[in-house]
DNA sequence: TGTATATGGTTAAACGATTAAGCAAAACTA
DNA sequence: TAGTTTTGCTTAATCGTTTAACCATATACA
């Protein structure tokens, strides 16, 4: 009886938060009459879930997430981990995923791995910690060791990876093709007339990277085009770095009439270097991004650039995630989604304007 | 009898997750002291909770967040709202906020509003429904109607704004002295022998930018310049805007001497027609940007820019956060932290080199 | 020796929603 | 009219963890 009273009490003092058996008890009925009529139940009369329906709003009843997800086993959330979010191909990715999964009623949560292993694990155990009912991820630079993922593997958890991370875990992959893509490169720059073709290209250990390596290697063979090794170098890919690396290359004494950057931040640091060393772009040297960042057709003069289709990788991504909820049995299967990229020529690399 | 067999059975065929009851049932003690173990609650002995570490290691034990979550009253969840997430300034204070209140056992929820009203308002009605125990936001350039921050102060949940939201809400906000910050940039191109300096400015009705604005218009009464309403302009400030904005100036018959830009997108899109037009900066022009992104380093020239101290602004709301769960009742207070902004001067407004 | 105080737990009730199983009343069927 | 089906709910268990309240035993103290 005291103990009622208390906790009449507490009800007249804290704005509680509203639940399905406040509801109930206004319309005397059952809690879990409450929750069928809030489903659209077919035990339930229309005339019930009318009135509860109308109660829920009158009492601004907001479903407790937590309580339905610890019951159903399922948190509706999904992690989402890119090396970064300040480039335009990550956000737009997320952006697309966040939609199409938002409409199914899945919530999404981004981590950063900053390109670093450790954090990326971190990220993997925040995700895991979370209860997350998916996770989609494009790998940090620095992964090699696929233990962490593994572990996602094995619990069960739906894992996809998309552009980083086309690798020997066997799980599905959205990404675009590399090795096609440097073929598509190599023949544009040929068409227009470039005989020494360059490529600062990413890590080796990358699988992308390495894709868009032995893409070049063998479109100038193609080509009939001689290998360089010393026009042929890895870089972090950084604006920084881009610009390093391009200030290499114009030290040999046999300059390159091409430089193909495996990403439009290093490329936009190598144009700047062209740019104040007035070598003429694209008449002296040609220059030809990845990514088709909104940058690249900003700058002076624009970049040519890779279109990576980040919208439709997002969106595949998220769809594929939705393929394993609506599966009795997740057997994660080695799915690969590979796109067609698409270049975009600019200023940089049309000598015939 | 057979009730019990099939549960035997399931037990068997799926990897179940261990919970607290399974550690207890292998120590043949209650859960009740398996959670306290796992808590170092003074009431269990040394001997206990070293055991029950044990086997909660060797059976791969993870906590169900969600049930604690549930229990407790609170997700551990801090919403984050962004207008968009590839700008170094958001990502920056994201990565700061996170690595805060990791540190603390939350877990931030990324959510990004591409400058929509609507989805911002879905945004916050997401987190909400996510049970998140707090929200830190940055708003969208178009919101103006407050009912859906006032939605989430009614419902006792620490909300905390930075950059942009400094407004009538009434609840803690971060960022830098943008009133100040004009007053620098002014002080400092009048410095360099400018006359007639001219503003694009983001809209007035987002208070950080009117406050910008203010505060050249201050500046210019100080140095005694008259304020020519064709050298202030409103813009999106986006890189399309600030080209477009830039050849408005151009137009002028008195063009400015000197033009300084509320944001670094902007900034570089009216570099660039600048550039290409063969206008010298700073010679003929002087340019000056807003929010020091990596890249005002790397163009040529190299753009002169203010310093928004991403990293204490993420840093200080993180804090400003955690404050609240700490404290008791859940008042909110206008607590304002200004941090004072600093010019980083560059090529583009340096004639003095 | 009897009482107080630690010590080291246990029990059981929550948190809020979901759902399998049950059951009464109404409606239909033959 | 008896039996079956449908309708529309209720009951109670459950998800995994936390925590208030309780209890037994050991130790301390006078």
């Amino acid at each position: 009886m005291l103990k009622r009273l208390s906790k009449d009490i507490k009800k007249l003092n804290t704005k509680k938060k509203t639940t399905i058996k406040d509801i109930a008890n206004v319309l005397n009925i059952s809690a879990a009459a409450v929750s069928k009529a809030l489903h659209d139940d077919s035990r339930i009369s229309k005339k019930t879930k009318k009135a509860v329906k109308q109660v829920a709003k009158n009492l601004n009843y907001q479903p407790n997430h937590l309580a339905s997800a610890l019951r159903k086993g399922k948190s509706n959330l999904v992690g989402v981990i890119v090396p970064r979010t300040n480039s335009n191909f990550f956000s737009s990715v997320i952006q697309n995923i966040e939609e199409v999964l938002n409409k199914e009623g899945y919530n999404i949560i981004i981590t950063q791995s900053n390109e670093s292993f450790k954090k990326e694990c971190d990220s993997i155990d925040t995700l895991l910690f979370t209860q997350v009912d998916g996770i989609i991820a494009s790998m940090a630079n620095e992964t090699i060791d696929l233990e962490y993922y593994e572990k996602v593997k094995a619990k069960g958890i739906p894992l996809i990876l998309f552009d980083r991370g086309e690798n020997d875990l066997n799980v599905d992959y959205i990404g675009i093709n590399d090795y096609d893509s440097s073929h598509i490169i190599v023949k544009h720059l040929v068409n227009q007339g470039c005989k020494r073709i360059a490529h600062i290209g990413g890590y080796k250990r990358t699988r992308i990277f390495n894709n868009r390596i032995r893409g070049y290697i063998d479109a100038l063979k193609k080509h009939n085009l001689p290998l360089d090794k010393e026009l042929l170098i890895e870089s972090s890919l950084t604006i920084e770095d881009g610009r390093n690396k391009m200030a290499q290359l114009l030290k040999l004494q046999n300059r390159p009439d091409a430089v193909y950057i495996a990403s439009d931040y290093a490329a936009l640091g190598a144009l700047q270097l062209l740019n104040e060393q007035n070598i003429k772009v694209p008449e002296e040297i040609a220059l030809v991004g990845f990514g088709d960042e909104p940058f690249t057709a900003m700058v002076t003069p624009s970049l040519s650039s890779i279109n990576q289709h980040s919208a439709e990788i997002g969106k595949q991504a998220a769809l594929t995630f939705l393929s394993y909820t609506k599966k009795k049995s997740i057997k994660q299967t080695l799915n690969k989604i590979i796109l067609d990229a698409e270049l975009v020529v600019r200023e940089s690399s049309n000598s015939i304007q």
